[in-house]
RNA sequence: GGAGAGGUGGCGGAGUGGCUGAACGCACUCGCCUGCUAAGCGAGUAUGGGGUUUAUAGCUCCAUCGAGGGUUCGAAUCCCUCCCUCUCCGCCA
């Protein structure tokens, strides 16, 4: 959500920044903008008269205490309060008008976003060539039981793979942790505003799981939640930046996505993930979204993948992200980079959705922001380990830095 | 799932229709005072929005007592719906 105050003064350049996302959003702009004029148009008429009615009411309350006859102070007050009634009626409309189409603007992409998606480094040695994670552990995947217990894009994870994924999260858990971040297991069953206030609502409604009989969604990722953590508060401008590492379960329809990546648990409506989170004042920002994006390349150094990084364009980024970045990974089943991992700098854009504020030495309150990255998406973290640790006789080698968390030193079908 | 109680400012806690943006206490800030400390005295201390303004300064108006509706000339106070917290019973990982 932007600040319609700011914009108010100097409407261009947010203009021009929302145009750059090609989909129409500096038009509902202009729109909010007219209707912010409207609302400053009604809003001081019927202020006025909310002014008259308390005077009014003043003078009921003063006779009354008199034991004077305030009859005719009473139908002067009936009088106004008609009088504005069909006015407030008016301004509560344009209002609700105003929020419907505010909640519907992106966040304006940052000057850096790119146009077209741009590389902008890489990393290690890609193998030219090899066999899928489904050729290298299909044993310890089961999609067909998946398929029949609750549909496609599921599946059983078993044995050493589940040993494995533990081992990932634990060394996250232990790697974050040293980057002041907090672990934190949070709800995946949310309300409405928690996606809303983190712009995934509405926006993205298509690819949220909603419960039939409870006003719950299952979360897609822990950003939704953790974002919610701090709902509402005035943060203390000393305690920052607020760092969390989110363990959860993520959910998502994948509708639309029908024939895109079938084999195996690359594209599922399941899987866990660990995500960073940080709430940060205005000026920490930048350089957080910078921070963020070096441990995620630190991690997959750590896990010797290679990888590259991609400023993202600005028509991809989602309604939240001002600026993002994504690593993908290179799988040589696919011969191709895939994402594994993004992070973006939502700016103020969450944070006013939710009413999160910073407060400094004496200072008034601002709004907060927020930046999320993945840490580890876990089935794609496994695939992109299966895949770039394999062995020219199927067998996989895991990275050593996951074995004193429990990982396995070799996964495969001897 | 059943039965109750309750949600007021940073915190505690008054307030059952007008004199309450909100008593009183605590905390905090500034000043005074006491050769330190403590105590004491005085003043102040919410958020959002509109207008004015070069101004996020000041002034002024409006709104806010969990949220949203309603009754009323007037609601923190009465009614309805929702959310949340707590207690007891049941169930349960």
């Amino acid at each position: 959500m932007l600040d319609l105050k700011t914009v108010r003064k100097d409407p261009d350049p947010a203009l021009a920044a929302l145009a750059r996302r090609k989909d129409g959003s500096q038009d509902r702009l202009a729109e909010a903008l007219q209707l912010d004029e409207r609302r400053r148009e009604i809003l001081p008429r019927s202020e006025q008269i909310s002014a008259e009615q308390n005077a009014a009411n003043d003078a009921i309350a003063q006779a009354k205490r008199d034991g004077a006859d305030a009859s005719d102070a009473i139908a002067k007050m009936k009088e106004i309060a008609a009088e504005g009634k069909a006015l407030k009626a008016e301004l509560a409309e344009v209002e609700e008008r105003l929020a419907t189409v505010m909640g519907q603007v992106p966040n304006p992409p940052d000057p850096s976003a790119a146009d077209e998606d741009t590389e902008i480094s890489r990393w290690g040695e890609p193998l030219p060539e090899g066999r899928d994670h489904i050729e290298l552990a299909g044993h310890l995947i089961d999609m067909e039981a998946g398929a029949r217990v609750a549909g496609s894009r599921f599946a059983y994870l078993k044995g050493d793979l589940v040993r494995l994924e533990l081992a990932i999260v634990q060394f996250m858990m232990d790697k974050l942790g040293g980057q002041g971040f907090t672990p934190v297991i949070p709800p995946v069953l949310v309300r409405e505003r928690a996606l809303y206030g983190t712009g995934f609502l509405p926006d993205t409604e298509q690819q949220i799981y909603r419960l039939a009989d409870d006003d719950l969604y299952l979360t897609g990722t822990s950003e939704v939640a953790l974002a919610s953590l701090h709902d509402g508060e005035i943060l203390d401008e000393a305690d920052l930046p607020l760092r969390y590492a989110g363990f959860s379960p993520c959910f998502r329809r994948e509708a639309g996505a029908a024939g895109r990546d079938t084999v195996g648990i690359f594209r599922v409506h399941q899987f866990e993930k660990v995500e960073m989170f940080v709430f940060c004042s205005p000026e920490q920002g930048l350089e957080e979204h910078e921070r963020i994006l070096g441990i995620e390349e630190s991690v997959m150094q750590d896990l010797q993948i290679p990888y590259r990084v991609v400023n993202i364009a600005v028509d991809d980024l989602g309604s939240s992200a001002a600026k993002k970045y994504d690593i993908e990974a290179w799988l040589p089943s696919q011969k191709q980079y895939r994402e594994l991992t993004s992070c973006s700098n939502t700016t103020d854009f969450q944070a006013r959705r939710l009413g999160i504020r910073v407060r400094g030495e004496g200072g008034s309150p601002r709004t907060a922001h927020t930046l999320n990255g993945t840490a580890t998406a876990l089935g794609r973290t496994i695939i992109a380990i299966l895949e770039n640790h394999q062995q020219p006789n199927g067998m996989v080698r895991l990275p050593e830095v996951l074995q004193k968390y429990g990982a396995p030193a070799e996964i495969g079908e001897k």
